[in-house]
DNA sequence: TTGTATTTTCAATAATTATTGAAAATTAAA
DNA sequence: TTTAATTTTCAATAATTATTGAAAATACAA
Protein backbone atom coordinates (compact mmCIF):
# COMPACT_ATOMS: atom_id res chain seq x y z
CA UNK A 1 0.00 0.00 0.00
CA UNK A 2 1.04 3.41 -1.31
CA UNK A 3 1.61 6.17 1.87
CA UNK A 4 -1.38 8.54 -0.18
CA UNK A 5 -3.48 5.42 0.43
CA UNK A 6 -2.42 4.41 3.87
CA UNK A 7 -3.03 8.01 5.29
CA UNK A 8 -6.51 8.08 3.73
CA UNK A 9 -7.15 4.79 5.52
CA UNK A 10 -5.88 5.71 8.30
CA UNK A 11 -7.80 8.86 8.72
CA UNK A 12 -10.90 7.13 8.32
CA UNK A 13 -9.78 4.02 10.53
CA UNK A 14 -9.17 6.78 13.23
CA UNK A 15 -12.90 8.30 12.55
CA UNK A 16 -15.03 5.22 13.07
CA UNK A 17 -13.05 4.29 16.01
CA UNK A 18 -14.03 7.41 17.56
CA UNK A 19 -17.43 7.46 16.35
CA UNK A 20 -17.91 3.88 17.86
CA UNK A 21 -16.81 5.58 21.16
CA UNK A 22 -18.71 8.73 21.09
CA UNK A 23 -16.59 11.20 19.53
CA UNK A 24 -17.58 12.87 16.56
CA UNK A 25 -15.81 11.65 13.20
CA UNK A 26 -14.61 14.98 12.19
CA UNK A 27 -12.97 15.47 15.37
CA UNK A 28 -11.41 11.66 15.48
CA UNK A 29 -10.39 12.54 11.82
CA UNK A 30 -9.16 16.50 12.44
CA UNK A 31 -7.01 14.59 15.01
CA UNK A 32 -5.88 11.76 13.07
CA UNK A 33 -4.38 13.76 10.37
CA UNK A 34 -2.56 15.85 12.71
CA UNK A 35 -0.84 12.98 14.71
CA UNK A 36 0.28 11.68 11.52
CA UNK A 37 1.63 15.52 10.35
CA UNK A 38 5.02 15.97 10.40
CA UNK A 39 4.33 19.99 10.75
CA UNK A 40 1.43 22.25 12.14
CA UNK A 41 -0.98 22.67 10.60
CA UNK A 42 -3.71 25.65 9.40
CA UNK A 43 -7.59 25.57 9.41
CA UNK A 44 -7.02 26.13 5.72
CA UNK A 45 -4.91 22.89 5.35
CA UNK A 46 -7.00 20.61 7.39
CA UNK A 47 -10.49 22.02 5.64
CA UNK A 48 -8.44 21.03 2.13
CA UNK A 49 -7.46 17.83 3.61
CA UNK A 50 -10.73 16.62 5.09
CA UNK A 51 -12.78 18.54 2.66
CA UNK A 52 -14.82 20.01 6.22
CA UNK A 53 -16.22 22.79 6.68
CA UNK A 54 -14.51 26.50 8.22
CA UNK A 55 -17.29 26.25 10.56
CA UNK A 56 -16.48 22.33 10.96
CA UNK A 57 -13.19 22.46 11.41
CA UNK A 58 -12.37 25.47 13.67
CA UNK A 59 -15.09 23.69 15.89
CA UNK A 60 -13.42 21.00 16.03
CA UNK A 61 -9.85 22.34 16.54
CA UNK A 62 -11.53 23.78 19.48
CA UNK A 63 -12.40 20.79 21.06
CA UNK A 64 -9.15 18.90 20.61
CA UNK A 65 -7.90 21.68 22.06
CA UNK A 66 -10.00 21.71 25.10
CA UNK A 67 -9.14 17.57 25.59
CA UNK A 68 -5.39 19.13 25.15
CA UNK A 69 -4.65 17.10 22.32
CA UNK A 70 -3.97 19.61 20.37
CA UNK A 71 -1.77 23.13 20.78
CA UNK A 72 -1.64 26.10 19.14
CA UNK A 73 1.42 27.08 17.33
CA UNK A 74 3.09 30.23 15.75
CA UNK A 75 4.33 30.65 12.57
CA UNK A 76 7.01 33.93 12.49
CA UNK A 77 5.81 36.17 10.02
CA UNK A 78 2.59 34.29 9.65
CA UNK A 79 -0.92 35.69 11.09
CA UNK A 80 -2.53 32.14 10.95
CA UNK A 81 -2.94 29.90 13.85
CA UNK A 82 -1.04 26.55 13.36
CA UNK A 83 -1.75 23.44 15.07
CA UNK A 84 -0.02 20.52 16.44
CA UNK A 85 -1.04 16.97 17.85
CA UNK A 86 0.57 15.61 21.20
CA UNK A 87 2.19 12.45 19.84
CA UNK A 88 3.21 10.86 22.62
CA UNK A 89 0.47 7.96 22.67
CA UNK A 90 0.53 7.09 26.82
CA UNK A 91 0.17 10.74 26.90
CA UNK A 92 -3.11 11.03 24.74
CA UNK A 93 -4.50 7.82 26.65
CA UNK A 94 -3.80 9.66 29.73
CA UNK A 95 -5.01 13.24 28.55
CA UNK A 96 -8.17 11.19 27.20
CA UNK A 97 -8.73 9.11 30.43
CA UNK A 98 -8.67 12.54 32.39
CA UNK A 99 -10.81 14.22 30.54
CA UNK A 100 -13.62 11.23 30.22
CA UNK A 101 -12.88 10.69 33.68
CA UNK A 102 -13.77 14.50 34.55
CA UNK A 103 -16.89 14.86 32.56
CA UNK A 104 -18.38 11.65 32.25
CA UNK A 105 -17.29 9.50 35.55
CA UNK A 106 -17.48 11.78 38.08
CA UNK A 107 -20.96 12.93 37.25
CA UNK A 108 -22.24 9.25 37.44
CA UNK A 109 -20.26 8.55 40.79
CA UNK A 110 -22.14 11.79 42.06
CA UNK A 111 -25.24 10.52 41.12
CA UNK A 112 -24.45 6.64 41.93
CA UNK A 113 -23.59 8.23 45.81
CA UNK A 114 -27.08 9.58 45.98
CA UNK A 115 -28.91 6.18 44.59
CA UNK A 116 -27.44 4.09 47.37
CA UNK A 117 -29.40 5.94 49.82
CA UNK A 118 -32.92 6.01 48.17
CA UNK A 119 -35.91 5.12 50.66
CA UNK A 120 -38.40 2.43 50.91
CA UNK A 121 -39.41 -0.68 52.85
CA UNK A 122 -36.02 -3.15 52.12
CA UNK A 123 -38.09 -6.09 52.34
CA UNK A 124 -39.35 -5.73 49.01
CA UNK A 125 -37.42 -7.20 46.88
CA UNK A 126 -36.94 -4.91 43.93
CA UNK A 127 -35.87 -2.44 46.68
CA UNK A 128 -33.52 -4.42 48.28
CA UNK A 129 -31.83 -5.49 44.70
CA UNK A 130 -31.88 -1.62 43.99
CA UNK A 131 -29.66 -0.79 46.91
CA UNK A 132 -27.60 -3.85 46.55
CA UNK A 133 -27.00 -3.08 42.60
CA UNK A 134 -25.56 0.82 43.71
CA UNK A 135 -23.56 -0.61 46.37
CA UNK A 136 -21.83 -2.84 43.84
CA UNK A 137 -21.79 0.16 40.68
CA UNK A 138 -20.41 2.21 43.41
CA UNK A 139 -17.67 0.43 45.05
CA UNK A 140 -16.44 -0.86 40.93
CA UNK A 141 -16.87 3.10 39.82
CA UNK A 142 -14.86 4.16 42.60
CA UNK A 143 -12.06 1.48 41.70
CA UNK A 144 -12.12 2.63 38.54
CA UNK A 145 -11.76 5.84 38.79
CA UNK A 146 -8.62 5.00 41.34
CA UNK A 147 -7.23 2.62 38.40
CA UNK A 148 -7.24 5.94 36.33
CA UNK A 149 -5.76 8.23 39.00
CA UNK A 150 -3.21 5.03 38.72
CA UNK A 151 -2.63 5.61 35.20
CA UNK A 152 -2.29 9.50 34.96
CA UNK A 153 0.60 9.26 37.57
CA UNK A 154 2.04 6.11 36.29
CA UNK A 155 4.90 5.79 33.20
CA UNK A 156 4.00 3.73 30.33
CA UNK A 157 6.56 0.87 30.88
CA UNK A 158 5.92 0.54 34.37
CA UNK A 159 2.22 0.41 34.21
CA UNK A 160 1.70 -2.36 31.33
CA UNK A 161 5.11 -4.00 32.93
CA UNK A 162 3.43 -3.97 36.28
CA UNK A 163 0.14 -4.97 34.47
CA UNK A 164 1.95 -7.96 32.43
CA UNK A 165 3.15 -9.77 35.93
CA UNK A 166 -0.85 -10.29 36.52
CA UNK A 167 -0.59 -12.56 33.41
CA UNK A 168 2.08 -15.04 34.12
CA UNK B 1 -35.09 10.47 47.28
CA UNK B 2 -37.58 7.51 47.06
CA UNK B 3 -37.17 4.60 45.39
CA UNK B 4 -39.36 5.07 42.71
CA UNK B 5 -37.27 8.50 41.93
CA UNK B 6 -34.38 6.54 42.13
CA UNK B 7 -34.82 3.94 39.88
CA UNK B 8 -35.99 6.97 37.05
CA UNK B 9 -32.45 8.61 37.46
CA UNK B 10 -30.61 5.31 37.55
CA UNK B 11 -32.17 4.53 34.21
CA UNK B 12 -31.79 7.59 33.04
CA UNK B 13 -28.09 7.90 33.92
CA UNK B 14 -26.77 4.85 32.60
CA UNK B 15 -28.66 5.27 29.41
CA UNK B 16 -26.73 8.89 29.36
CA UNK B 17 -23.55 7.22 30.12
CA UNK B 18 -24.23 4.55 27.41
CA UNK B 19 -24.46 7.27 24.60
CA UNK B 20 -21.38 8.89 25.93
CA UNK B 21 -19.67 5.35 25.34
CA UNK B 22 -21.60 4.95 21.58
CA UNK B 23 -23.97 2.39 23.18
CA UNK B 24 -27.63 3.24 21.92
CA UNK B 25 -29.31 5.16 24.96
CA UNK B 26 -32.29 2.35 24.74
CA UNK B 27 -30.07 -0.87 25.05
CA UNK B 28 -28.36 1.08 27.67
CA UNK B 29 -31.95 1.72 29.48
CA UNK B 30 -33.16 -1.87 29.13
CA UNK B 31 -29.96 -3.14 30.68
CA UNK B 32 -30.54 -0.78 33.56
CA UNK B 33 -33.87 -1.97 34.54
CA UNK B 34 -32.98 -5.17 34.13
CA UNK B 35 -29.79 -4.84 36.30
CA UNK B 36 -32.08 -3.41 39.11
CA UNK B 37 -34.87 -5.61 38.79
CA UNK B 38 -35.21 -8.63 41.00
CA UNK B 39 -37.26 -10.71 38.81
CA UNK B 40 -36.66 -11.54 35.20
CA UNK B 41 -38.86 -9.47 32.80
CA UNK B 42 -41.04 -10.04 30.05
CA UNK B 43 -40.92 -7.92 26.23
CA UNK B 44 -43.95 -6.19 27.50
CA UNK B 45 -42.60 -4.94 30.75
CA UNK B 46 -39.68 -3.99 29.26
CA UNK B 47 -42.05 -1.83 27.17
CA UNK B 48 -43.99 -0.37 29.51
CA UNK B 49 -41.76 0.38 32.27
CA UNK B 50 -39.54 2.34 29.29
CA UNK B 51 -42.42 3.50 26.96
CA UNK B 52 -41.06 2.52 24.47
CA UNK B 53 -42.31 0.45 21.13
CA UNK B 54 -42.16 -3.83 20.78
CA UNK B 55 -39.71 -3.29 18.04
CA UNK B 56 -37.30 -1.13 19.98
CA UNK B 57 -37.62 -3.12 23.00
CA UNK B 58 -37.41 -6.62 21.29
CA UNK B 59 -34.14 -5.26 18.72
CA UNK B 60 -31.86 -3.86 22.50
CA UNK B 61 -32.64 -6.94 24.22
CA UNK B 62 -31.22 -9.34 21.05
CA UNK B 63 -28.78 -7.19 21.37
CA UNK B 64 -28.15 -7.24 25.03
CA UNK B 65 -27.98 -11.19 24.20
CA UNK B 66 -25.78 -10.74 21.84
CA UNK B 67 -23.17 -8.65 23.97
CA UNK B 68 -24.10 -11.56 26.67
CA UNK B 69 -25.16 -9.43 29.15
CA UNK B 70 -28.56 -10.72 29.52
CA UNK B 71 -30.08 -13.82 29.14
CA UNK B 72 -33.21 -15.73 28.46
CA UNK B 73 -35.22 -17.17 31.48
CA UNK B 74 -38.21 -19.50 30.97
CA UNK B 75 -40.70 -19.37 33.66
CA UNK B 76 -43.07 -22.11 34.08
CA UNK B 77 -46.40 -22.36 32.25
CA UNK B 78 -45.95 -18.99 30.51
CA UNK B 79 -45.24 -18.97 26.79
CA UNK B 80 -43.43 -15.16 27.40
CA UNK B 81 -39.72 -15.16 27.45
CA UNK B 82 -38.23 -13.61 30.51
CA UNK B 83 -34.99 -12.17 30.55
CA UNK B 84 -32.69 -11.66 33.18
CA UNK B 85 -29.49 -9.32 33.41
CA UNK B 86 -25.94 -10.41 34.57
CA UNK B 87 -25.61 -9.00 38.30
CA UNK B 88 -21.98 -8.98 38.62
CA UNK B 89 -20.96 -5.83 37.69
CA UNK B 90 -16.99 -7.92 37.46
CA UNK B 91 -18.58 -10.16 35.04
CA UNK B 92 -20.12 -7.01 32.92
CA UNK B 93 -17.28 -5.28 32.68
CA UNK B 94 -15.50 -8.63 31.53
CA UNK B 95 -18.19 -9.16 29.13
CA UNK B 96 -18.35 -5.49 27.75
CA UNK B 97 -14.38 -5.44 27.27
CA UNK B 98 -14.21 -8.94 25.67
CA UNK B 99 -16.89 -7.93 23.06
CA UNK B 100 -15.29 -4.00 22.37
CA UNK B 101 -12.10 -6.06 21.81
CA UNK B 102 -13.81 -8.57 19.47
CA UNK B 103 -15.53 -5.84 17.56
CA UNK B 104 -13.61 -2.45 17.59
CA UNK B 105 -10.46 -3.23 19.04
CA UNK B 106 -9.05 -6.24 16.77
CA UNK B 107 -10.57 -4.82 13.36
CA UNK B 108 -8.45 -1.57 14.45
CA UNK B 109 -5.27 -3.85 15.04
CA UNK B 110 -5.37 -5.25 11.76
CA UNK B 111 -5.82 -2.01 9.86
CA UNK B 112 -2.46 -0.76 11.68
CA UNK B 113 -0.59 -3.58 11.62
CA UNK B 114 -1.19 -2.83 7.05
CA UNK B 115 -0.15 0.71 7.67
CA UNK B 116 3.15 -0.21 9.66
CA UNK B 117 4.48 -1.42 6.19
CA UNK B 118 3.19 1.33 3.34
CA UNK B 119 5.59 2.53 0.81
CA UNK B 120 7.01 5.45 0.15
CA UNK B 121 10.21 7.33 0.19
CA UNK B 122 11.30 7.48 4.02
CA UNK B 123 13.07 10.85 3.51
CA UNK B 124 9.88 12.91 2.74
CA UNK B 125 9.40 14.02 6.64
CA UNK B 126 5.48 13.12 6.41
CA UNK B 127 5.93 9.48 5.10
CA UNK B 128 8.54 9.01 8.38
CA UNK B 129 6.66 10.79 10.85
CA UNK B 130 2.95 8.61 9.01
CA UNK B 131 5.18 5.07 9.99
CA UNK B 132 6.46 6.51 13.05
CA UNK B 133 3.04 7.02 14.33
CA UNK B 134 2.03 3.52 12.97
CA UNK B 135 4.75 1.83 14.94
CA UNK B 136 3.91 3.64 18.23
CA UNK B 137 -0.30 3.18 17.57
CA UNK B 138 0.76 -0.57 16.98
CA UNK B 139 2.97 -1.13 19.84
CA UNK B 140 0.15 0.44 21.95
CA UNK B 141 -2.42 -1.02 21.03
CA UNK B 142 -0.80 -4.23 21.45
CA UNK B 143 -0.73 -3.49 25.20
CA UNK B 144 -4.06 -2.70 25.43
CA UNK B 145 -5.18 -5.52 23.98
CA UNK B 146 -2.74 -7.98 26.14
CA UNK B 147 -4.07 -5.75 29.35
CA UNK B 148 -7.88 -6.31 28.17
CA UNK B 149 -6.74 -10.33 27.84
CA UNK B 150 -5.07 -10.00 31.46
CA UNK B 151 -8.67 -8.87 33.13
CA UNK B 152 -10.36 -11.44 31.22
CA UNK B 153 -8.59 -14.00 33.29
CA UNK B 154 -8.10 -12.10 36.51
CA UNK B 155 -10.45 -11.99 39.19
CA UNK B 156 -11.85 -8.52 40.48
CA UNK B 157 -9.91 -8.27 43.86
CA UNK B 158 -6.93 -9.76 42.37
CA UNK B 159 -7.03 -7.11 38.97
CA UNK B 160 -7.99 -4.06 41.36
CA UNK B 161 -5.44 -4.86 44.15
CA UNK B 162 -2.43 -5.24 42.18
CA UNK B 163 -3.43 -1.86 40.37
CA UNK B 164 -3.16 -0.11 43.15
CA UNK B 165 -0.02 -1.13 44.94
CA UNK B 166 1.68 0.38 41.82
CA UNK B 167 -0.04 4.30 43.18
CA UNK B 168 2.18 3.71 47.32
C1' DT C 1 -53.04 -30.07 11.09
C1' DT C 2 -55.37 -25.21 12.67
C1' DG C 3 -55.64 -21.31 15.46
C1' DT C 4 -53.47 -18.21 18.64
C1' DA C 5 -49.77 -16.18 21.15
C1' DT C 6 -45.40 -14.43 20.62
C1' DT C 7 -41.38 -12.74 18.32
C1' DT C 8 -39.07 -10.68 14.52
C1' DT C 9 -38.47 -7.76 10.70
C1' DC C 10 -38.22 -3.59 8.31
C1' DA C 11 -40.07 0.45 5.66
C1' DA C 12 -41.61 4.75 7.15
C1' DT C 13 -40.93 8.34 10.30
C1' DA C 14 -39.03 10.86 14.06
C1' DA C 15 -35.31 12.46 16.76
C1' DT C 16 -30.79 13.50 17.22
C1' DT C 17 -26.44 14.94 15.88
C1' DA C 18 -23.24 16.94 12.59
C1' DT C 19 -22.17 20.21 9.02
C1' DT C 20 -22.41 24.17 6.25
C1' DG C 21 -21.69 28.81 5.06
C1' DA C 22 -22.16 33.39 5.62
C1' DA C 23 -22.47 37.20 8.90
C1' DA C 24 -20.46 39.00 13.04
C1' DA C 25 -16.65 39.47 15.96
C1' DT C 26 -11.91 39.70 16.72
C1' DT C 27 -7.18 40.55 15.78
C1' DA C 28 -3.33 42.77 14.12
C1' DA C 29 -0.84 45.25 10.42
C1' DA C 30 -0.62 49.59 8.07
C1' DT D 1 -7.58 55.07 13.72
C1' DT D 2 -8.77 52.26 9.25
C1' DT D 3 -8.42 48.14 6.72
C1' DA D 4 -7.93 43.48 5.78
C1' DA D 5 -7.07 38.96 7.44
C1' DT D 6 -8.61 35.59 10.42
C1' DT D 7 -11.56 33.32 13.68
C1' DT D 8 -15.94 32.46 15.75
C1' DT D 9 -20.74 31.89 15.96
C1' DC D 10 -25.04 29.99 14.89
C1' DA D 11 -29.42 29.47 12.22
C1' DA D 12 -30.49 26.61 8.50
C1' DT D 13 -29.85 22.27 6.51
C1' DA D 14 -28.14 17.73 5.86
C1' DA D 15 -26.84 13.31 7.44
C1' DT D 16 -27.14 9.88 10.59
C1' DT D 17 -29.16 7.12 13.94
C1' DA D 18 -33.09 5.54 16.61
C1' DT D 19 -37.89 4.37 16.97
C1' DT D 20 -42.36 3.06 15.69
C1' DG D 21 -45.92 -0.01 14.43
C1' DA D 22 -47.91 -3.20 11.73
C1' DA D 23 -47.21 -7.17 8.75
C1' DA D 24 -44.75 -11.44 8.38
C1' DA D 25 -42.67 -15.22 10.50
C1' DT D 26 -42.31 -18.39 14.08
C1' DA D 27 -43.52 -21.30 17.98
C1' DC D 28 -46.60 -23.79 20.44
C1' DA D 29 -51.00 -25.67 22.35
C1' DA D 30 -55.18 -27.84 21.22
Amino acid sequence: MHYEEGKRQFIQTWGRLGSEWGINRSMAQVHALLLISATPLSTEQIMEELSISRGNANMNIRDLLDWNLVHKELVPGDRKEYFRAEKDIWEIARRIAKERKRREIEPVKNVLEQLQAVEGDKNQPDIAAFIQMMEQLNSFVGKMDTSIDVMLKADQNWFFGTLFKLIK
